[in-house]
Formats: structure tokens, sequence, C-alpha cells
DNA sequence: AGATTAATATTGCATATACAAGTTTATCAT
DNA sequence: ATGATAAACTTGTATATGCAATATTAATCT
């Protein structure tokens, strides 16, 4: 049996192997880098990933939606509020339940095409930082999460 | 030379392989696994993120620990004034300059000590989720960005 | 039909996050 | 010594995030 791990050691496991952090951290830095590249646009990295899942789905439910991008529907009930504003989504009931049909805009798509040059450019600056080998083992950790991916 | 891609092929290609929404996706979904995990203990995994970071050095000054972290300084002195509160950290001047130093304390060592089964639980959890081999990518990526590693 | 229940969406609250602007502290130049 | 500058921290503001509680809507049961 191992005998239990002292205070150093504890600190020290979590400090060099926590899943939590590195995420996190990752997270921060890489969104930095899409923020910039978007910020001329009016429009931010995590405003993007909606505005892009809806227009992969031409239209999607909200319940779709959250489930697929793992987000609590109080987050993407505000996202969406968002998105609205700035008319480049669309919402209306769905005919069933509460069900709301979420659906981009032409301004939607526009926006999109307008920042992917940008978007580009962000994505290979990042790849250039993680390594190939890194992004695609991030991507496809994130694909097997996405409910199969984006494009059904 | 590539024509210019269609806006099909603009929503596809950025729902499919942008890093900003995986690393987001990620990001949210292994949180909550160690933010259900802490939750007993009245401590959130980002919380622990900075408490431990400050306990790998005994202290360090909060200078090194955003550039380590990659934490913007107002993040981190939000975040710092909670620790503070909780007792789990004390900040005091350094000395030189405006810098701060931030120690952890007793209790905050304690309360480490507190959640480590917690924590190595939903480690375990995420670990089986993302697949050893992801998970050891995204930790050595972690680190290579953590400046070498929070154990100098 | 009216009450109950289940599913969905919204709102209140707290924390996380970053940028911009403001504040404080030390140093440096005159 | 005083004013300018630079570095570090804090505060204002906006978005992102999740949990808990509430509201709304459809379906189901009596």
């Amino acid at each position: 049996m191992k005998p239990s791990p002292n205070q150093k050691e504890i600190v020290n496991s979590i400090a060099t192997r926590c899943l939590s952090v590195r995420l996190r951290l990752l997270n921060r830095k890489v969104g930095i880098v899409y923020d910039e590249a978007l910020r001329p646009h009016g429009i931010k990295a995590s405003q993007l990933n909606i505005l892009v899942a809806v227009s992969a789905f031409d239209r999607a439910t909200s319940r779709q939606l959250c489930h697929m991008l793992h987000m609590d529907t109080s987050t993407f009930s505000r996202a969406l509020a968002r998105l609205k504003k700035k008319r480049w989504l669309q919402v209306e009931p769905s005919g069933e339940g509460k069900i709301l049909r979420v659906e981009v805009t032409k301004e939607g798509l526009k926006k999109i095409e307008e920042v992917y040059p940008d978007w580009q450019i962000a994505q290979e600056k990042v790849v250039e930082v993680l390594g190939g080998s890194t992004s695609d083992t991030i991507v496809s950790a994130g694909n097997q999460h996405l409910l199969g991916g984006m494009t059904r």
C-alpha cells in the first residue's frame, strides 16, 4: 500500500498534472489570440462559436445547441440575446413546447465571411504555438464531445 | 492558386477546426467535473489553481503568478481578494515597488490537503473521458506555457 | 376541464475573464 | 526637490460561465 502523500507531494501533484489548470490556461492564452484578431470586426471568439454552430446546421433548436456545446442553458440564453441584438441570429418559437428555433441571418453569414481571413490568421498563429500534433489532438478531443461533430 | 472558399466551406472550416471552440468546450466540460467534486469543500477549480500555484513556490510575487498563469492582472487581483477573504492566502508588500508578495497560509495548505482526495477522483474521471494520451498531451501543452512548469 | 408534471427558457446571483482607465509607488532627469 | 516616467496594482465595464430558483408551456392524469 502506498503511503499517503505529504503536503509537498500533494501540491506538486496538482500543480504538475491538473487538467483543469492546463485547460484554463490554454483557454486564456488561445482565446486572446482569436479575440485580438476578431476585435476589429466587433465579435468575440465565443460569439463566433455560436454563430458558426448555428450556421453549420442552417437552423437548430436551442436545446440542440446547448447540448452540443455543453453549455448551460442560462449561458446560452444570454449569449443568444446578444447575438440577436446584433442581428446575426434570429430566434422563433419552434412550435413544440418552449423550444426555440435559432437561425442565422444574412447579416450573420456575411459577418462570418468577413471575419474568416482574420480567423485564419489567428488559427495559424495558435497552431504554430501549440504545434500541429497537439492542435490535432485538441481538435479531435473536442470533436468527440461535440456529439459527432457539428456537421451532422 | 486556390479559389476563395464559399460560405459553406468557411462555416465548415471554422466549425470543424477552430481551436478556440474546442478549448472552450473542453474547458466547460472538464471544469464542471472538478467544480462538482470540489463543491463540498467550498472552493472552485480556478481558486484551487491559484492556491496551488502559490503553494508550489511557498511564496511568490503577484507579477510572477500572473505571468506564469497568463492571467490578466485585473483578473488575478480580484481572485486574490477572494482567496484572501477566505484566509487561504496572505498578501503583503514585497518592499520593491508596488509588487505584492503572496503567501499561502496554514489554512490554505490544510484546504489543499482536505480537497486532494476529491481532486484525484475528478482527475481520474476526466482522464477516463479524455483518454490517457489526450490528457498527457494537454498536460504537456499546458506545461510548455507555464514557463517551465510551476515547480521551479 | 382542472390539476399535476415534465421540459424548456429566463432571471438572480456569484465568480472568471479581459480591456481600458485610473491610482499608487519608485526611479530618473533636470 | 520637483516633475516626468515607468511599473504594478485596482476599479469600471462588458462578456462568459454555471447553479439555483422562477416562469412558461405542453402533455398527462383524474
